[in-house]
DNA sequence: ATGAAAGCGCTAACAC
DNA sequence: GTGTTAGCGCTTTCAT
């Protein structure tokens, strides 16, 4: 502890020539003769110097560190996704400051701001209220506030601001489920899990209603559970649908979660999957791949994903040409969960 | 976007006050006449100022940011630990900057960098080679770098470096599992997954081996099965152990993922666990409570845990009286994965 | 209590 | 190519 710290200015003394020069051989934006090039290098290396962040944004006006604010990172589709973004942001020079809202309003509030004054060059946000079907005025409010001087970008709705948006195609997620469900012959499909105040949730109800019309299937509201994004709420919708007098031949589930839940609540009352039921969620998180039997789910190409998200940030920030809104296309990643409906069921 | 940013300049100007007046009633660090605070927080609320964090940091040498180097944020141990570390950090003022090493050793060393030219106040790292059972001494040496201007942090053992260490007691963890274990009637004993290059995983190894002694239980080295931390390793381990001619009542699983493959290994063999065969687990992450059946499992308190963390990287900050070497105590979360030994199985 | 001014460590014009 | 210098936006003596 308690050494202190070298400079540019001790390099430059060091090496006899000005912290200017010092400075450029360590950003590389300008041209410095051979032999002082190498003096300075020498001394960085021998004192293991690195210039320190603060000044250098401080001057630059550039901080070279992305926000990004996801709803809980112990979520793996959050993990999943920040990992990514992580990955891609320091291939182009960038650091991730990862903050997460937790489901509290004041913590996304408060987060926000902390990222604002850090002055981070751009945020990300992924989950929480930005995926709100209708978007909190107030919260549009703040976050207008940020997009007037820094690049907002999300995976959500977020309507009312000026903000670049990158969202999951929902529509499609859900037709290469019907296509594959119908495909096994399956007829009795139901829809479990998810709050329908969030967009993508909204719009998977929308397009399930569409489709059941689309493939003549009959719907019926009972084999519509909403429940929100967790485990218990698989199971429970899982457990209303096993009470009912006809049974489902096929489930979708809103997310992994739900998926594991209701295997619990089928497995409970004897229902196998697939062979009694075949069962089919969205996310493709590592639940998908360690469940018994492992699911089959749709897949978003996380680090295509990370990588767009970045890049749109990456540039806006350069203030280069870039779609406000662009699509992530979803593809089905096939498992053990689902099969040929039994003909015996009907 | 471009909107000229606020200083504090501005403010003072149109309150008609020094910009050092601005700076007092920001820091609340020293008296300001409340007509002239008045004046001051109003305009700061008007034009929703927040000061420039590069700039303070820059002024007063604190940027009030944990760096929090984790192994990989999408494994659930990882995640829980981190977000409570977040909290707790919030809660003390502090902003955490979070990277993952990803088991890439060049990227442990290159988020270390960040995080110094960042100049962040404290480094928390929590997994990759600060576990290694022997510290590799190049990465020592770069850690010893970093401690000599900034406290370092970790649950890992790191010898031969000057951090501060906060581990979990796999002693203890090891003791309780088997009194629990003997409490049941089990005799036959197996221990799967982890590699004993890792001192957390050694430690439970010797443990173990001590125990099984100690209680007049026969050690056999087909019951101890090393892997790694995956579900794969899971279940392979146990496959090995179920082809035993004699199978053990009672396995203990490194973590939850090895648990949770040795759980399909099982089932995949028509045992069923806990009535056939009890599980017991490390860690405790969510994934203890939605695995089917499941899993009986030790835990650490994460959130104690993290406050822990970042109550030593606060004293060590501010240069308080901390020991260097303190224990996390485990206790035992039982759920629905152990039974009592069967008596027909001898 | 308050203002003036120096300084934190760096970058970038601007001269030469 | 290289040095000089003026900021970047804040905190903090030091006077008053």
């Amino acid at each position: 502890m308690d050494k202190k710290e070298i400079t540019i200015y001790d390099i430059a003394e060091e090496a006899g020539v000005s912290p200017a020069t010092v400075s450029r051989v360590i950003t590389k934006r300008a041209s410095v003769s051979t032999a002082k090039r190498e003096a300075v290098e020498g001394l960085i290396r021998k004192y293991k110097f690195r210039p320190n962040a603060m000044a250098r944004s401080l001057s630059d006006t550039k901080t070279k560190i992305l926000g990004l604010l996801v709803a809980d990172i112990r979520n793996p589709y959050y993990a999943a996704l920040a990992v990514e973004c992580e990955e891609a942001a320091n291939k182009c020079g960038y650091t991730v400051m990862l903050c997460n809202t937790l489901n509290d309003d004041e913590l996304e509030d408060s987060n926000l701001e902390k990222m604002y004054e850090q002055r981070v060059d751009a945020v990300i946000q992924i989950g929480c209220r930005v995926d709100d079907l209708v978007s909190d005025s107030a919260y549009a409010a703040h976050v207008n506030r940020i997009t007037r001087t820094i690049p907002f970008i999300t995976t959500g709705k977020l309507d009312g601001t000026d903000c670049y948006r990158l969202n999951i195609d929902d529509v499609e997620s859900m037709k290469i489920i019907f296509q594959y469900l119908t495909s096994l012959g399956h007829r009795r499909i139901a829809l479990i899990g998810g709050e329908k105040r969030k967009k993508s949730t909204y719009d998977k109800w929308q397009q399930y209603i569409y489709l059941m019309g689309k493939n003549d299937l009959t719907f019926r509201e009972d084999y519509l559970q909403e429940g929100d994004y967790s485990e218990k709420a698989g199971y429970s919708c899982m457990t209303r649908l096993l009470e009912l007098q006809e049974i489902p031949t096929a489930v979708i589930a809103v997310n992994d979660f739900t998926a594991v839940g209701a295997l619990k609540a089928a497995a409970e009352r004897g229902i196998r999957v697939p062979q009694d039921m075949s069962l089919i969620s969205f996310d493709n998180t590592f639940l998908s791949e360690i469940s018994t039997p492992k699911l089959t789910s749709v897949d978003y190409d996380y680090p295509a994903f990370g990588e767009k998200l970045v890049e749109i940030a990456v540039k806006a920030i350069e203030k280069k040409e870039i779609s406000r809104e662009q699509l992530i296309t979803p593809k089905l990643v096939i498992r053990e969960s689902c099969t040929k409906r039994q003909q015996t069921h009907g």
